[in-house]
RNA sequence: GCGGGAGUGGCGAAAUUGGCAGACGCACCAGACUUAGGAUCUGGCGGGCAACCGUAAGGGUUCAAGUCCCUUCUCCCGCACCA
C-alpha cells in the first residue's frame, strides 16, 4: 500500500519536534558569519492575512536558506500592539485593549506556528508589554535630552461636538466619523521629535543604500524635499520684516504681489482696526478649518483677497500689494510668498483671476520682451527688466549675481529648504506609550528619571464613545509629584505615535530580554544591521524613514555602531484575488487558516512563491494551489517510491567516470537544478523560477527512473539534493522525507548543496540555422564547437545551398552553443 | 501635473550579458489505467491549411530586438499648488 501524504499529521509532527528541540534558537556567535533577516512585524489584528503569508514565507526562505550555507541567522518575529483598533475594541464590546491584544496576539502566534516559519520565538517582542515600552520611554527621554524631543502648539483635528481630538482617519469629508460634526482645527501643545534635523544626512544616506528600490529611495527622496533657494527679506511699508523663500530669485524683478499664508502673523497685524479686518478673518478662518486635504487638493479654485497693505521690493524699491491666499501653506517656507506672474503658472492664473499686472523678466530672446504676456513663460532665456542684471542668462549667471547682490546688501542669504516636517508623536489616545514627562508648575516639563520608568498605563480608565482619551478619566494617573523638587505635579497625557514604537524594535531583537538596557550594544553590534528587511510597499515613507532616523540618532549618541538600520530592502506586492486587493468588503478574502487547513503550509507557501515574483502583485488562484498540492504529492510519491529503497540502499559511492547517457543527464538536470536555485535565492529573490527549477528536476528524476538501468548512487543523489532544495521552500515534507532517505537529524541543519560544473557541461547541443533572423533548420554538434569550426562546418554543410536557395551569401554569423545566422541578398 | 513601475498565449508567468519567444505551472483537449475519476500516467496545447505572422501601437539601430533608441497609447503605485 502506497503512503498517502498526510500533510496535517507531517505539519503538526515536525513543528512540535522543531520546538521541542529549539531548532531556531539562536546566539551570537563569532565562528560564523551573521545574517540578520527581519520581515515588518504585524499587527495583531487577530487573524493572519495572505499578505502577512506571502510576508513571511519570503522570509522565511532567505532564513532558511541562509542557515543551511553557514550562515548565523537570526530571524525573530513580535507585535506591533499598541493602536487605534485596540481601543475602539474597548469602546465597542467593552473588552479592555491588553486583554483584546493578548487575545489577537496569542491567536495569530497559533497560526504563525501553524505556517512552519524559522522563528527564534525565544525573543518575541511585544510593544505594548512594560519591558519593551520602558524603553520606548528611555528613548522617548534621550531623545528630550538632546533636544530633540521638543513641545510646540500644532493644529489637529477637532470635533466640537465630541469635544474630542481625531485621528487623520477618523476625519470623513471633513466631518467627525462618529457624529458628522464639522471637523475644526485646533491648536494644541504637542510633542514633536525633530526630524528636520536630520534631514540632509536622511536623504544624503540613501546613496548608502544600493540595496533597496529606486522607488522606496526616490519617495523617500520627495518626501524630504530638499530646494535650493533663497530666503529674502521684503519690508512691509509699515516696517516689518517679511521674509520669503524662493527657488526663482532671478525673477525677483517680476513681482508685482506678495501672498501671505493665512495662517502668517502679520496678516492680523496688518489688518487690525483697518476696514479690511473684518473680511480677512472671515476667509482666514473659512481656510483654517478646511482639512489638509482639501486644502492642498490641486484642483481646489485658488481663492485670494487683498488685506490693503503694501510690500517693498528690496532690490528695486517697487511696492505691491499683499494678498492672502489657499494656496501658500504655513508649513512650508516662510509661508509668504512673492508673486511673479510672467514666470510661474499659479502666480499667472493667479494674476489673470484678480486683475494684477504682469511684468515679463526673462524673454527667450536676448534684449526682446513682448507687448503683453499672453503665456506664462517659465523655460529659460535672458533677463529683461532687471536693472543692472539685464541680458544675462537667468540661469546660472543671472540667478548667481543676483543672489551675490542680494546677500551683499544684507537683503537676504542662500538657504536650504525641505518639505520634510518634524514628526508629531503626541496621540491623544491611551492605547500606547505614556509619554513620559511630569509637568511642574515650578519645574517645568521634568523627564521621568529611569529608576522610575515605565510609567505604566493604569487600568482604571473608562472607554467611553465621546472619544476623549480614556488616559484622562483615571484617578490615579494624572497626579504624581515632581521628580525634582518633590512638589505636586501632574502627569503628560498624551501617548507616543505607534511609529515610535516600531523604530527601534529591530534592535531590541538583538538583546530582548535585558532588564537592563534597551539593548546591549554588543549584541547589537553583533547583528546590526539587518541584511535583509522585507515588508509591503506601504511603509515605504513613514516606518522606513523614522526608523533611519531612530539609528542615525542612536548612532550619534554611540548607542548603535551602524548609520543605517537595513542594509538590503524587499518590498513586496499585494495579493489580489480578482483583480484587487483582498478586503472584507469586497467578500474576495481568502483566509490563510482555511487554506493550511484544506492542503496544508508546504501547499500554501509553495503557492505563493512560486504563482508571481515577490515585488510584483500576485493573483490568487485556488487551482493553481491545488496544482502546488499535487507537485508536493507527485514529489512525495517519489522519494517514497519503495522500489528505490534497496537501489538507494546498496549504492556505492559515485563513479562519475562510469555514467551512461540517461545517468548524465539526470545529474545535469539535478545540478543545474542547485546552480539556479542558489542564483535565483541568493541574487534575485525570485522564488517563483527556483520552484520551476525544481519542477523541472522531479521531472527529470521521474524520467530516469523509467530508464532501463539505473544507477544506485546517482538516484541517491538525486533524491537528496530535491529534499535539499525543497527545504527553504516547503520545511515540513522537506523534513520529513529527509527522514525517509533515512537520516535521523534535520535537514535545516543541512549544508546547501553546491553544483558540480562537470556535471553540467554537455556534449551536444542543438543549434538552429538562421537565415536573414529566421530560423530553417536545426543541428546537433559538439558543444565545444569555436565560432570557426561552425563556420567551416555550416559552410562544408550538404543542406548549404538547399539553406540559402542559392542566393548570395553576404556574410555569416556563427554565435557557439548558440545559433549560425546565413545573411543572404 | 510630477515621480516610479508595468504591458508577452485562455490565465499566472519565463527568457539573468542583444542570440532559437512562451521554460515551469494552471485551465483545456485526446489517450491509458479503471466499476468509477475531481486520483495517477502518456501526449497535445500562441495564431494560421500553408508560406508565414506573433512580446500594447508605430518608427529606428543591428547579421540578430521582448531586451537598445525615439514617438504614442493604456494600466497600476506614490506625491500632489512646496513658492
Amino acid at each position: 500500500m502506497e503512503k498517502k501524504y498526510n500533510f496535517k499529521a507531517i505539519e503538526e509532527k515536525w513543528q512540535k519536534k522543531w520546538e521541542q528541540d529549539d531548532l531556531y534558537h539562536v546566539c551570537e556567535d563569532s565562528e560564523k558569519p551573521k545574517y540578520y533577516v527581519l520581515e515588518m512585524f504585524p499587527y495583531p489584528s487577530g487573524n493572519l492575512h495572505m499578505g502577512h503569508v506571502r510576508n513571511y514565507s519570503i522570509g522565511d526562505v532567505v532564513a532558511r536558506f541562509k542557515t543551511m550555507n553557514g550562515y548565523n541567522v537570526l530571524h525573530p518575529m513580535g507585535w506591533d500592539s499598541f493602536g487605534l483598533p485596540a481601543e475602539n475594541a474597548a469602546i465597542k464590546r467593552g473588552v479592555e485593549p491588553a486583554k483584546w491584544t493578548k487575545e489577537n496576539i496569542a491567536n495569530m502566534r497559533r497560526q504563525l506556528h501553524s505556517m512552519g516559519l524559522s522563528y527564534d520565538w525565544d525573543r518575541e517582542v511585544t510593544t505594548c508589554l512594560p519591558d519593551y515600552y520602558k524603553w520606548t520611554q528611555w528613548l522617548f527621554i534621550q531623545l528630550f535630552n538632546k533636544g530633540l524631543a521638543y513641545k510646540k502648539k500644532a493644529a489637529v483635528n477637532f470635533c466640537p461636538s465630541c469635544a474630542t481630538v481625531l485621528a487623520n482617519e477618523q476625519v470623513v469629508d471633513g466631518g467627525c466619523e462618529r457624529c458628522g460634526t464639522l471637523v475644526e482645527k485646533k491648536d494644541l501643545e504637542q510633542w514633536f521629535f525633530k526630524t528636520t534635523d536630520y534631514a540632509q544626512r536622511l536623504l544624503d544616506d540613501l546613496e548608502k543604500l544600493p540595496g533597496w528600490p529606486d522607488k522606496v529611495k526616490t519617495m523617500q527622496e520627495n518626501w524630504i524635499g530638499r530646494s535650493e533657494g533663497m530666503e529674502v527679506i521684503f519690508h512691509t511699508e509699515q516696517g516689518d520684516e517679511m521674509p520669503i523663500f524662493t527657488t526663482r530669485v532671478d525673477t525677483i524683478f517680476g513681482v508685482t504681489y506678495m501672498v501671505l499664508a493665512p495662517e502668517h502673523p502679520l496678516v492680523e497685524k496688518l489688518t487690525k482696526g483697518t476696514v479690511y479686518e473684518k473680511d480677512v478673518a472671515a476667509f482666514v478662518n473659512k481656510v483654517k478649518n478646511m482639512s489638509q486635504i482639501d486644502r492642498t487638493a490641486t484642483d481646489l479654485e485658488k481663492e485670494g483677497l487683498f488685506i490693503g497693505a503694501y510690500a517693498i521690493n528690496p532690490v528695486n524699491g517697487k511696492k505691491v500689494p499683499i494678498w492672502i491666499t489657499n494656496y501658500v501653506l504655513m508649513e512650508y517656507g516662510t509661508g509668504a510668498v512673492m508673486g511673479v506672474p510672467a514666470h510661474d503658472s499659479r502666480d499667472f492664473d493667479f494674476a489673470a483671476k484678480f486683475n494684477l499686472p504682469v511684468i515679463e523678466v526673462i524673454t527667450p530672446e536676448k534684449g526682446v520682451g513682448h507687448e503683453t504676456l499672453t503665456e506664462v513663460y517659465e523655460e529659460d532665456g535672458y533677463l529683461i527688466n532687471s536693472g543692472e542684471f539685464d541680458c544675462m542668462a537667468n540661469r546660472p549667471e543671472g540667478m548667481a549675481a543676483i543672489m551675490d547682490f542680494i546677500e551683499e546688501k544684507n537683503m537676504g542669504k542662500r538657504v536650504v529648504n525641505y518639505r520634510l516636517r518634524d514628526w508629531l508623536i503626541s496621540r491623544q489616545r491611551y492605547w500606547g506609550a505614556p509619554i513620559p514627562i511630569v509637568y511642574c508648575p515650578k519645574c517645568g516639563a521634568v523627564p521621568v528619571p529611569e529608576d522610575q520608568l515605565p510609567v505604566l498605563l493604569p487600568t482604571d480608565v473608562e472607554f467611553k464613545s465621546t472619544g476623549e482619551s480614556p488616559l484622562t478619566t483615571s484617578p490615579t494617573f494624572g497626579e504624581t509629584v515632581c521628580p525634582h523638587c518633590g512638589e505636586k505635579a501632574k502627569r503628560e497625557m498624551d501617548t507616543m505615535d505607534t511609529f515610535v514604537c516600531s523604530s527601534w524594535y529591530y534592535l531590541r531583537y538583538c538583546d530582548p530580554l535585558n532588564k537592563e538596557q534597551a539593548f546591549d550594544k554588543k549584541k547589537a553590534d553583533y547583528w546590526m544591521n539587518v541584511d535583509q528587511y522585507i515588508g509591503g510597499v506601504e511603509h515605504a515613507i513613514l516606518h522606513l524613514m523614522y526608523a533611519r532616523f531612530f539609528t542615525k540618532v542612536l548612532y550619534d549618541m554611540g548607542l548603535v555602531s551602524v548609520e543605517e538600520p537595513f542594509a538590503n530592502l524587499l518590498t513586496q506586492g499585494m495579493v489580489l484575488k480578482e483583480g484587487s486587493k483582498m478586503s472584507k468588503s469586497k467578500g474576495n478574502v481568502v483566509s490563510p487558516e482555511a487554506i493550511i487547513d484544506k492542503f496544508g503550509a508546504d501547499t500554501a507557501r509553495l503557492f505563493i512563491l512560486f504563482a508571481a515574483p515577490p515585488e510584483r502583485d500576485l493573483e490568487w488562484n485556488d487551482s493553481a494551489v491545488e496544482g502546488c498540492y499535487r507537485f508536493l504529492n507527485r514529489v512525495y510519491r517519489l522519494i517514497n517510491d519503495e522500489a528505490d529503497k534497496d537501489l538507494i540502499a546498496n549504492a556505492q559511492a559515485l563513479d562519475s567516470t562510469a555514467l551512461t547517457k540517461a545517468d548524465k543527464t539526470v545529474r545535469r538536470a539535478v545540478h543545474s537544478a542547485i546552480k539556479r536555485v542558489t542564483e535565483d535565492i541568493s541574487d534575485r529573490f525570485n522564488f517563483n523560477t527556483a520552484i520551476s527549477a525544481i519542477m523541472e528536476m522531479v521531472n527529470a528524476i521521474y524520467a530516469y527512473k523509467n530508464e532501463a538501468a539505473i544507477n544506485g548512487a546517482v538516484l541517491k543523489e538525486a533524491k537528496e539534493t530535491l529534499v535539499i532544495l525543497l527545504a527553504p521552500f516547503a520545511p515540513h515534507m522537506a523534513e520529513e522525507l529527509w527522514q525517509e532517505l533515512g537520516y535521523m537529524t534535520s535537514v535545516h541543519k543541512e549544508s546547501w548543496r553546491t553544483f558540480d560544473p562537470d556535471a553540467l557541461v554537455l556534449e551536444e547541443v542543438e543549434i538552429a540555422i538562421q537565415i536573414n533572423g529566421k530560423v530553417k533548420d536545426r543541428m546537433l554538434v559538439a558543444a565545444d564547437l569555436t565560432a570557426d569550426d561552425l563556420l567551416d562546418l555550416v559552410q562544408g554543410h550538404e543542406k548549404f545551398t538547399e539553406w540559402t536557395g542559392g542566393k548570395t551569401v553576404v556574410k555569416i554569423v556563427p554565435i557557439p552553443k548558440k545559433l549560425v545566422n546565413i545573411v543572404v541578398k
